[in-house]
DNA sequence: CTTTTGCTACGAAAATATTCGTAGTTTATG
DNA sequence: CATAAACTACGAATATTTTCGTAGCAAAAG
């Protein structure tokens, strides 16, 4: 029924700056990707334009320097992203993925002790 | 100075039937593939052909009728996939993925237990 | 032996995503 | 007022990924 809008890279590249630092104009968001690599304004500009066209973000075009806001809650998309990539990378286990991450990225002590309760939250739903 | 190798959504998804189930033939891979969707067997077949050429799988042609199995290392490549998804999707945070999964996919209790117990000893490593 | 079936090779079309140049405006500067 | 700087619009070139048709063999079936 719900036909997702899935970003492409280059696009949630962008929708990322947006959920950390909230709206911006074209030449923020081209400067701080600059910053990871050579990006052209237009080709920023382009990127949020058909963006704005998918419904991506949104643009308040009263000023004349545009400025950009996501469209897409966060937690929501990136929940959509973690499905998919766990059907795409782990065959869905979620428990493989978890164990894979905390195993490698080595999260702080205060991190996992978050991930802890909250797992035992969660065994509290169950046993 | 590693340059490494990354597959496509659909060469991923071959990937991981080479994995789940080892070596496998075009026509085998083509009907698990169309338990999903339908995919033309020319179409596998093309895929197979370049993931060869790039080195994810290999061939095996002393039989007519080929045998392709998975060149990359299961885990190796997962935590890779993992690496750039955490990037992209995540701004990098670990701990944000690993509490979102946990949340959404309610893992079984058992499930639960295996990565507190993986935690914990994680943190043994660190107090 | 002849026909049908199944397989590989491979070019190329189609679909998607990314990049960029150019034109036309508006605003700032001297 | 004239020129330069900063923007937007947008077509179109590129690059990448996916799909498929056709040709040519080999092997199985009749």
């Amino acid at each position: 029924m719900n036909d997702y809008i899935k970003p492409t890279e280059s696009e949630l590249e962008i929708l990322q700056l947006l959920w950390e630092y909230g709206p911006a104009t074209v030449r923020q968001i081209n400067d701080a990707l600059n910053k990871k690599r050579y990006t052209g304004y237009t080709t920023t500009l382009k990127l949020l334009q058909i963006m704005a066209q998918k419904g991506i973000v949104v643009v308040d075009k009263r000023v004349r320097t545009h400025v950009y806001k996501a469209a897409l809650q966060q937690e929501e998309t990136q929940q959509r992203l973690v499905d998919q990539f766990l059907d795409a990378a782990f065959g869905g286990s979620a428990k493989k993925l978890v164990m894979q991450v905390l195993g490698n990225k080595k999260p702080s002590k205060n991190e996992l002790d978050e991930i802890k309760s909250l797992i035992t939250k969660l065994e509290g739903n169950k046993s």
